[in-house]
DNA sequence: CATTCTAATGTAGCTAAATTACAAAACTCG
DNA sequence: CGAGTTTTGTAATTTAGCTACATTAGAATG
């Protein structure tokens, strides 16, 4: 835990000497981190060792233990923190914090991933002959992602946002069949639906969804994330940024595991798009 | 600069024994700080002042002070580097990889980009009697996505991953539609095309594109971001993740400057989605 | 190949910083 | 108001880090 918050927090657990170490040190950490013991005491109009009792107060072996502690937490310079917009934010504000947001849930997704759900999924696709994306309201947008960069590798790709279309495609699934669910809750009535039809059609079913939820139960293979929810007005919708960047991971791992001739062809893919394009000014 | 990396790249002006010093602390840095002079010196078994001279080479003032230093740096916890994905980097490694450089790419688009244009986009917005979103090939999923925020606005929204479409549309633009195109290169021949056809037709052309490019030019507003191009096979496309987080963006300038009422509305949307879900189990 | 000079490393002593033990002061509660 | 507890400070001790100097290893030159 961050040691300035920590500090914060036991604000009221101090004595009246030691809160005045905790103001000085809150008010320019950097230069406490700078400080010797004896700097810091008079600085505070205090005496070293209580300066060493407040350092003992919060876990740490005595004074230079503490200035390294503050020391890495100062360093830390809020590593993207989730801050909710307000309504009277200015546009370089709510900018700021939208960016950070979607950041810091990216970042709650990677902890949360399992590397070895990563693994099977990416197994499931590589043997596929067929595969489907499908998604819902906010997910459908993923969905069409997923499908335009598994296009790309040759194999036969479909992608639906209507559940109507959904069934159908499921009612057709064979052996081969892999059918990717996106779901940031997994508990839409008719994309768990969706899942079920699809295995008793003996299509294998992967859900990018939340753990625990009636569709991960109701799949093959969950790969599952925990991406803080937006209980926020201002909808910023995190999770569907991670699933994109889940789908970024399982296209790697597919061409990963495809092998270094298939990636050559992938090459000539990219080199192929380049006519559509203006020509970019060399040098500059 | 991160010490780390700067003792890394010292070692070769170091002398034999500094390079034992910094082997033992590359070896185990989180140990290193916690360790005194002297216990130091003798794992990298040299003595007292080597350690000390190392530290002064390394532009500090002492060992203490390199230890603040170094404390800094291993805080920083690799805070969101770009790092490619090797051909037999495991499933853990390439999905870290992954996260990380897509955070990368947009701590660097929120760098980039500029408030003020995001404030002139949302006016224009704001404004609009008619909203199109367009975008070809990856960006397609991104115009998808900004549909579906933009229609829960209850304002006409319409998206077209369709040259012809997107053509057709244009020409029957007026005064008051609002074009919005998505495209990461702003080189897109088509694409530069249907923001002039746009523009012709009295349209408003915002583009979420390459700063300077040829789209950028002929569009009304460009929101331009500096993502780093992905060189790499293993393509993990950041822009569309950045455009994504600028489409949130855009949406939530756009509530903020509905006023409250509009926000009530918007909850009483979120609300009416619940319907569609299974029920979350309460408490757990 | 020897000699000399320089750079690198270590030893020992010194200084300053941090910690401990204890005593004094302040505060609490009967 | 006084016994007990907590808080704070003083002084002594310990420890860590640094400096000055000596020694050694290595490079360069005759």
């Amino acid at each position: 835990m961050n040691t300035i918050d920590k500090i914060q927090k036991s604000l009221a657990n101090f004595s009246k000497s030691e809160r005045k170490v905790a103001e000085v040190i809150l008010a320019d950490p950097q230069l406490a981190i700078q400080c010797s013991i004896a700097t810091l005491a008079k600085m505070a109009d205090v005496s070293e060792p209580t300066v060493n009792r407040f350092c003992r107060r919060l876990d740490t072996k005595g004074f230079p233990d503490f200035k390294l502690h503050l020391a890495q937490s100062l360093a830390n310079g809020t590593p993207y923190v989730s801050r909710h917009v307000e309504a009277n934010d200015s546009a370089e504000a709510y900018t700021a914090k939208i960016f950070e947001s979607s950041m810091a849930a990216l970042d709650s997704a990677k902890q949360s991933i399992d590397a070895s759900a990563v693994n099977r999924a990416v197994d499931m696709l590589t043997q596929a002959d067929q595969i489907s994306f499908f998604g819902l309201g906010a997910s459908s947008a993923v969905a069409h992602d997923a499908q335009n960069k598994f296009f790309r590798f040759n194999i036969p790709v479909s992608c639906f946002d209507d559940v109507l279309m959904m069934r159908m495609s499921c009612i057709n699934a064979r052996e081969g069949t892999v059918i990717v669910l996106f779901s940031h809750t997994g508990r839409t009535k008719a994309l768990v639906e969706v899942a079920r039809l699809a295995r008793e059609n003996h299509a294998q079913v992967i859900a990018l969804t939340a753990k625990d939820s009636p569709l991960a139960r109701e799949c093959t293979l969950a790969l599952t994330m925990d991406v803080p929810e937006d209980t926020d007005l201002y909808m910023p919708m995190a999770s569907r940024l991670a699933q994109m960047v889940a789908v970024d991971v399982l296209a790697t791992g597919f061409t990963l595991r495809r092998g270094p001739r298939f990636r050559e062809n992938l090459k000539r893919v990219k080199e192929a798009l380049k006519e559509s394009r203006f020509e970019k000014p060399q040098g500059l």
